[in-house]
DNA sequence: CTGAAAGCGCTTACAG
DNA sequence: CTGAAAGCGCTTACAG
């Protein structure tokens, strides 16, 4: 079965009667190899099974061409698109990208970093784990290898990020649902440990500010980042007197929680309460009802981080510019009008 | 900032005053070394901000640490879960795994194979690409690299496989309908390229004949294996003279159409048309109604193929026992009884 | 166009 | 316990 011995280019040589620098130049697709020469090698590479060996020729070029990311949560879909539309730029570049999970656990991410550094990477995409410190990456750093951050950002870090315009999305959906006639709103989900968080919710805050909705009529329920988190978030919110009547979630996973819960409670969302996802996954459009989101172009800002990784590798240098994406309120059945806004509410 | 020169173990040997062998040694935690010593060694490898060169080190010990999970979708929460499965166990022996996606793309496949050989990987666990030629592995195999399937086969491939026992499960989802009354039955979606399908509908087949249901009250529509192929599906079996009243879908996501579909034109899974999906994923729960689905034990899976992977690594084989998980079948809402059951039917 | 030689960063016997 | 030396598979000047 198994041919034990690895071939070498030096077994390709012997075999092709060539010297092994005439066999590394066909390898390379160098001009300088007469062309029977370079079919005769092919030839006779094939013949004796013969496996590039990457790791040596980085070794001797000291460079390589793999580039790492590293991803807070593979299993949300949202982060796995991000992931795909990286791929695709890379696959294209002829690099190789290798995606490693870090579960949302900072050890983890430490663990991972370490292992791709240790394997040589040429750069590092990463959508940071939830707390991490702002000291993970000086290392790195430090070693001049090129990082960019997707999505996520870590505050007060010099590292470029590819991220959403997250402030400007919050302030569509906010606008959004006080046009809706709604006056009693709500922020479901997220915490302030993560940069995102701040930016959506101070773009509701603003909104709510501009359009004049006061403070007593807004209302903040930090929660887990995902169904269950919006499941909880709405519990709390309509244990209160006056509950509100619509609500800007953190992501869509949240507000898929939160439609769940009213279906729970017998409401519908879009008729009995208004809920606003953000990141417009692929599944939003399929719910039922079909969720109103923020779409941020997921794959578009993972090829946009690829390029700007390799810009940064090419050029040899590991700062770049932030790069904040577009974002559009993408209006479907979940975001329905208030229902006694006409009755006169303004607690 | 970039310590344009990366420091090396001669750097940590001339920091520490020892010679490079000792470093060598205490980087791999030898018990030779006299604990002053690692300590000050130890102490130096943080000076020079030292990384360790895993590739050299793979060049002279002729292996590696890293395994390669190629994934042929990893946008499906399914697979998602099952890299995150195999990626724990990895994780905690001390290996590397580096996952890549080949969106179920065989040239694609072919470059990420490609790739991970001549990354020097020690085992690769893949799920194939549908449309994956046999001859695909040759090389591989032929390299003694060890390779295990993971929820996917090849047919007539020697390659190890672990996947769910599909057969069964279909047989328990069928019999499931069956006893509910209905007696119009359809297989929808996937395509009969993949092994898995011809197993899944072998099973549906194997329980209408046990149960008596007559090949001509049993419908079957290929297609893809998404919600659009599952929106599809359902519209092809209503459109027949005498439609089915339940079908067993090829996966959750053809199952989630099919639901979509439903609601589309007024009715709804379980009172009007019984629905049950197949892998059990996280969303089944949580959709409404709940989805009637066959449970795989996904995560479960991927850690056996992990420690399947590992024994093949350690014991230098290229070979190993298929393994076959145990399924249930997880009864919710969407697979209510046939209306018309005691009505009288039997077409 | 092609060959001989040095060296990338590590580990592994082999002496001491 | 520690040091000197060879070698893993490749690439890169440097001659010819």
């Amino acid at each position: 079965m198994a041919s034990r011995a690895k071939a070498t280019i030096l077994d390709i040589a012997r075999e092709a009667g060539v010297s092994k620098s005439t066999v590394s130049l066909v390898l390379q697709g160098s001009g300088l190899i007469r062309p029977e020469t370079a079919v005769k090698v092919r030839k006779a590479i094939e013949d004796v099974g013969y496996v590039y060996n990457r790791g040596a020729a980085n070794l001797r070029k000291a460079h390589s061409n793999v580039i790492g990311m590293v991803i807070n949560d593979l299993t949300n879909p949202f982060f796995a698109e991000l992931a795909v539309g990286m791929e695709r730029v890379f696959q294209a570049a002829g690099v190789v990208p290798f995606i490693a999970n870090t579960a949302e656990n900072p050890v983890r991410q430490e663990e991972v970093l370490k292992s791709m550094m240790e394997q040589g990477v040429a750069g590092l995409i990463v959508s940071p784990a939830r707390g991490t410190t702002p000291g993970a990456f000086r290392r790195i750093e430090a070693a001049g290898v090129p990082v960019v951050f997707a999505m996520r950002r870590l505050p007060e870090s010099r590292i470029p990020a590819i991220a959403p315009d997250n402030h400007r999305g919050a302030v569509l959906a906010t606008e959004h649902l006080i046009r809706k006639g709604h006056r009693r709103l709500a922020f479901f989900g997220g915490s302030s440990d993560l940069v995102v968080y701040q930016e959506r919710l101070g773009g509701f805050l603003e909104a709510c500010e501009t359009l004049g909705i006061p403070a007593a009529d807004r209302l903040i329920v930090e929660g887990e980042t995902s169904r269950k988190g919006g499941m909880a978030c709405l519990e709390t919110a309509l244990a209160i007197p006056e509950p509100p009547t619509a609500a800007l979630c953190f992501n869509d996973a949240v507000a898929f929680g939160v439609m769940l819960a009213l279906r729970k409670r017998g409401l519908e969302a879009g008729t009995d309460f208004a809920v606003v996802g953000f990141d417009d996954v692929a599944e939003a459009e399929h719910y039922s009802p079909a969720l109103t989101s923020v779409a941020v172009d997921t794959a578009g800002l993972g090829e946009r981080a690829a390029h700007v990784m390799l810009k940064m590798i090419q050029s040899r240098t590991t700062r770049a510019e932030d790069h904040i994406g577009a974002v559009s309120l993408v209006v479907r059945e979940s975001s329905g009008p208030d229902r006694n806004t006409q009755v006169g509410d303004a607690a």
